[in-house]
DNA sequence: GCTTGACCTGAAGCGTACTCCAGCCCGTAG
DNA sequence: CTACGGGCTGGAGTACGCTTCAGGTCAAGC
């Protein structure tokens, strides 16, 4: 397929794809006349990279990555420790997520108070 | 206190405190020979923000709020639809960290897998 | 054969969130 | 009174992750 097809597919704009090709998250794929042709595999490679992305991987990591994967099987437990690191850092970026997400509940509690409030003194303020 | 202190309580460095005020995050303190004096209560505001940030909020957002902040009572249902709003974000993100966090666990498995499988076939090749 | 829309390259530009720097001033300890 | 550690300003610089642009090429339908 072509670069617009597998744009629209993996949800990548062009210029992004382009982008990753040449920093090396995505392999140069096979040219007819110049013009990229990927294999349908591409796909899911670019929805692993966005995996990785989803996570707060940088690029930098993704190509880290990318490059033992090119280098075959021998980087396979390499491959796992940085995919654990990650799997840490998710978790830890949940629980740290978990916490904001009380903290909200307990400041949009506060404001609900605040504003019963309010209406009550603007009604007081009407019945005068 | 001064600014090299409210660094050290708040975690900030001193130029992102400084940078924070110029952007309209942190309200401009007291000055003293040009020196700036922060209330202790500055410290509370920052870790507000910086859990504002840990959600993923914008500066730019972050800004709008301490704007409606500054205007007093009459904003703060606004404020409070804002944090709602980001709440959301929190559960959206917290659910999608959670698919990658499986995702990374089904990779995991599947190097053990591989790792384990060469493993055999290098003692296969010892024995040889 | 010609048009038109998709694709190509290398390089420059952009938005976000800082971070650093030069050159200056202030205030407190010795 | 002087040294020096900390603070000040405006502006430039940085890192990351794209995005845009100029100026071309390619290919599929009419």
């Amino acid at each position: 397929m072509k670069i617009g097809r597998l744009s629209e597919l993996s949800g990548l704009s062009i210029d992004t794809l382009r982008y990753y090709e040449k920093i090396g998250l995505i392999d140069p794929p096979y040219r007819k006349g110049g013009q990229r042709l990927y294999d349908p595999d591409a796909v899911r490679w670019i929805d692993f990279l966005k995996a990785l992305k989803a996570t707060g991987m940088s690029l930098e990591d993704m190509k880290r990555y990318a490059l033992m994967r090119a280098k075959g099987n021998a980087t396979a437990a390499n491959r796992r420790v940085m995919l654990e690191n990650q799997h840490a850092v998710v978790l830890k970026r949940i629980e740290e997520l978990t916490a904001c997400a009380a903290l909200l509940d307990y400041k949009i509690a506060n404001y609900h108070e605040i504003e019963a409030r309010h209406e009550l003194a603007d009604r007081k303020k009407r019945a005068r």
